[in-house]
DNA sequence: CTGAAAGCGCTTACAG
DNA sequence: CTGAAAGCGCTTACAG
């Protein structure tokens, strides 16, 4: 149906050998007119060259997985965002999969990924660590050994790359800093208990404080969305017995993404609660969109477009060693007036 | 490399076109035990189907194209979102590319989504209709001849299917809730000039208030984003000479995206602004992470998954008369604090 | 029901 | 520098 570089070769009267050398600037330098020839036939034709034979007659395909929980959670698209700037310098097309943090449909993104022979796939959905199921290693085993790359953001697998935030590290410091900004009473929003990040950032929190000496008042948890949040932070207020203008210090509660604060803090307003007077919360990602939040959101900002185009680089390296390296990547604690005393 | 269809054959001890037969669900039957066997030896070898050659020998290569401004603004991140859930429901693949607002970027991703005999492309960044510029045109052309599919999200091409939002009508809607609900004064921040939502929404907004006898006090401009916004604000306070507490009744802002509105309400709250006291403004789109933002945003709910789906299913529709179909979707006015009197 | 063979559209040693 | 030919991994008429 489409043009062929069959046809292509015909037109410029050369073989398909040639006409394939010049259009695809292949090292062998062909003759000037005959160069020329084939390119106007080219043009003249409008031929474009078929991807999809072009990878199986070479190695690769030039395709790029990229797996997400959830493409519409700013998260997650600015990772996504990082990954098309950096694959599209590499030459790349990105191959999207967003699984709705459903474990089977990222398994079958995966083997569709294979399927396609991508050069490599960074999975960007975390999950607890030794959590993979038995049927994905082995694909990815095989895939790997097939010269596959593989590259994790926030979830250290049992091989291949890992771009790593510094999830529990950079808890700790928001406690830290919280309680140097004066705070003494916490809770926690944690999310759910399978999903790496959420665990790490839960943890660095709470051990950093148990090392002040303190111990979270109440920990509630829900799904790593604005509704997960909310529900939880309902619940977090009836434990807590939260009242509007108690006087009292408000509790400080950490919510383990921006996305949970922010619903956190519309349920507290539904209840009449304002936010830092009844109750303080730091969140954590520093999401863009959420920036121009009021109350401002104290939070552990993560370049996560960064994040994104170094996965990319790392799964594009070809240094066969570079394979298994980790990045990690700090977060930096911004407080703002979520958490103002 | 890979373990093939031949080695399974072999293990089988059957052809590889009986192999193919059992293992891609053809409507032939296979005997029994041949077909287990055959399914065995795939399972023993660890056997995945190369899709490259699959898509080569096939007509269809499984894939669906979808190009988005900015992967990261929540516009589009909800829209992939629709595009990715009828993508997995119809067993295809998305490819991915987000073209930072710039042409040439959009141009190659349309030829390199043509190159790899993508089955459909849904074209999420609007532009002016008739823009298209001439390469684009002939390479759409012979794309559609071909037998691909194109749709386009809220531009009219001069062809193919087209998912569109009412843009102007309910601008339009828009203008006259804000008036009923008492405004008289108002102003607008549109966005760029040759974006055909951008022109669309102004020109609802404006003439609905010119056929209620009013006529925008300012009006200025911006990019699509956030800090358009921001600047355009800037502006137009200057423009209107603003000030706190001046007891008149508050300039009504139109902000052609809720994003740009966003952006606006925190360059007047640096500016010592507040809404819907000294100002007061509305938006567009109705963005999910943007609708617990205090205050409450007034503006336009679009269904923006809907359409990601919606553009999908008109891309797969297999009657051919589908293949230039226009789909209306309505936007719903809803009034919130940012433009309360 | 099953197999031999051609064909999908390229690339790339291997000869000339 | 150029071309003939094999090969990439499948699918699918066409025979049997």
């Amino acid at each position: 149906m489409a043009v062929t570089l069959q046809d292509v070769a015909a037109r410029a009267g050369v073989s398909q050998a040639t006409a394939s050398r010049v259009l695809n600037g292949s090292a062998r330098v062909p003759g000037e007119g005959v160069a020329d020839r084939v390119r106007t036939a080219a043009r003249e034709l409008g031929y474009v060259p078929n991807a999809q034979a072009q990878a199986l007659a070479r190695a690769s395909t030039g395709l790029l997985g990229l797996i997400v929980h959830d493409i519409a959670d700013p998260y997650f698209s600015s990772i996504a965002r990082g990954v098309q700037s950096a694959a599209r310098t590499a030459n790349k097309q990105v191959l999207l999969a967003s699984t709705d943090r459903d474990f089977d449909i990222e398994r079958d993104a995966v083997s569709t990924f294979i399927s396609h022979r991508a050069d490599a796939i960074v999975l960007a959905g975390s999950r607890q660590s030794g959590d993979l199921d038995r049927d994905l290693e082995t694909e990815f085993g095989r895939y790997r050994a097939n010269g596959g790359r593989v590259v994790a953001i926030g979830q250290p697998l049992a091989f291949g790359g890992a771009v790593e935030p510094e999830n529990h590290y950079a808890s700790g410091q928001l406690a830290d800093a919280l309680i140097e900004a004066g705070h003494q009473r916490f809770a926690v929003i944690g999310g759910p208990g399978n999903i790496r990040t959420s665990v790490d950032r839960r943890n660095g929190f709470v051990e950093t404080l148990a090392r002040r000496g303190l111990t979270p008042l109440v920990e509630v948890s829900g799904d790593f969305t604005r509704d997960g949040g909310h529900s939880a932070a309902h619940r977090l207020a009836a434990a807590l017995q939260v009242t509007a203008d108690s006087g009292a210090p408000p509790v400080c509660v950490f919510a383990v993404t921006d996305v949970m604060a922010i619903g956190a803090i519309a349920a507290w307003r539904d209840l009449g609660l304002s936010v830092p007077r009844d109750v303080c919360i730091a969140g954590f990602d520093d999401i863009p969109t959420l920036r121009d939040h009021t109350p401002s959101l104290s939070t552990v900002a993560l370049p996560l477009e960064e994040i994104g185009t170094r996965a990319v680089e790392l799964a594009l390296r070809t240094d066969a060693d570079a394979a298994d390296l980790r990045e990690r990547i700090p977060g930096r604690v911004i407080l703002r007036d979520s958490t103002r005393l």
